[in-house]
DNA sequence: AGCTAATATGGACACTGTCCATATTGGGTG
DNA sequence: CACCCAATATGGACAGTGTCCATATTAGCT
């Protein structure tokens, strides 16, 4: 406590609000234990205490983001299941446009520390949301015997063409636009294509 | 010339040849500009005078990475639409399961010269292979005037829900498995569930 | 043969992450 | 209250990195 922050104090609270400010603005490169002490104004050894590695501060930086974007989904109970699949999928878009440095980062644990147990906690939340809206979108239409499928394979198709869209995006080999026929923003044109596969 | 290959001589092409190795071996952390040269047994600056920086080493190792997934996709003429859907999706496949570390590396210009027209020109190639096939495809089908999108989309979800898809199997989010009811593997199921966009 | 331009060398600088011995401090116990 | 211990902060060290520089070597062309 007292006046004069961290000499001793919150440091660990400091570091990570100022690592996700500089990944906001910066980019994953500008994450550095040296650089984020000596803008704290502390010891270059400093952080050491609180993450002994510089994988461990990143896979707390991590988890942070997976925290907040699932704050996006906040229940979309109550609507149908294809309203609820759209909800999903503008939060995900709408979290990956808002902070891309962000998303490119959280999806590539190459720092990371590996299977960091949080981190798939949260990712299979996230898998279970989608789940559930999709098998209430697919309960009670016609089943066509030659074209069944698991709802384990529909929900990775979704997750991963709404995740491959996005990176796209995010790494400049796709550029924004508008699908004239549908008369849709390309993002929200791709994924009414693909519910057009529950029904 | 002469025996002794590179103190003077094809310095480039090994720095190349040796990177791609590096790449697939020990992934794209392995390669440094001195690490190369030290294991080349050249001096720590010699790489400069071919790639002044070393962003120009890594688009150069991509630019070869893009110019060996090409060959993947040897020509599916002649078959139809959605035969050379599948091929090109199994060269996709194929190459991303076979070579993680460049799959990874390639789509991913972090440290790579920014809008390099080489790589932007393959990329281009391959969008124009798939939207080719794709068009193939979708000709001559009943027009459901409700549920009518460009090519473009259907290109770009295909694109992406493979790239997705791939992106988090090499990342450990997705894990191989089977879809059980169509008696597919994962990512051909996901194939086929796609393909049903197409009629 | 000689010269120029290409290429290789080794030193320097400013960074980085990690380890270490040392100092300071705060909170709980006697 | 005094004390001690564990948590935390410090600064130095080491090996590694990318980039720049002045220097040396060499290859190919005139």
């Amino acid at each position: 406590m007292s006046s004069k922050a961290y000499h001793h104090g919150e440091l660990r609270q400091a570091l990570l609000e100022h690592a996700m400010r500089l990944l906001d603005t910066e980019g994953e490169t500008a994450l550095g234990v040296r650089r984020l002490a000596r803008e704290l104004g502390v010891a270059h050894s400093a952080p050491a205490n609180h993450f002994p590695r510089k994988s461990d501060l990143l896979t707390a930086v991590a988890v942070r983001c997976f925290e907040d974007l699932e704050k996006s989904f906040e229940s979309g109970s109550g609507k149908s299941g294809q309203q609820r699949l759209r909800k999903i999928a503008d939060g995900l878009y709408g979290y990956a446009f808002r902070f891309p440095q962000r998303y490119r980062f959280m999806f590539r644990p190459e720092g990371l520390r590996n299977p960091d147990p949080l981190l798939r906690g949260i990712m299979e939340r996230l898998y279970a949301e989608l789940g559930a809206a999709l098998s209430m979108s697919l309960k009670g239409r016609q089943p066509d015997p030659e074209r069944t499928f698991a709802v384990d394979s529909y929900a990775i198709s979704l997750w991963s063409m709404l995740h491959g869209y996005i990176l796209m995006r995010l790494d400049g080999n796709f550029e924004a636009g508008r699908d004239e026929l549908a008369g849709l923003d390309r993002e929200q044109a791709i994924l009414e294509l693909w519910l057009t596969t529950c029904d």
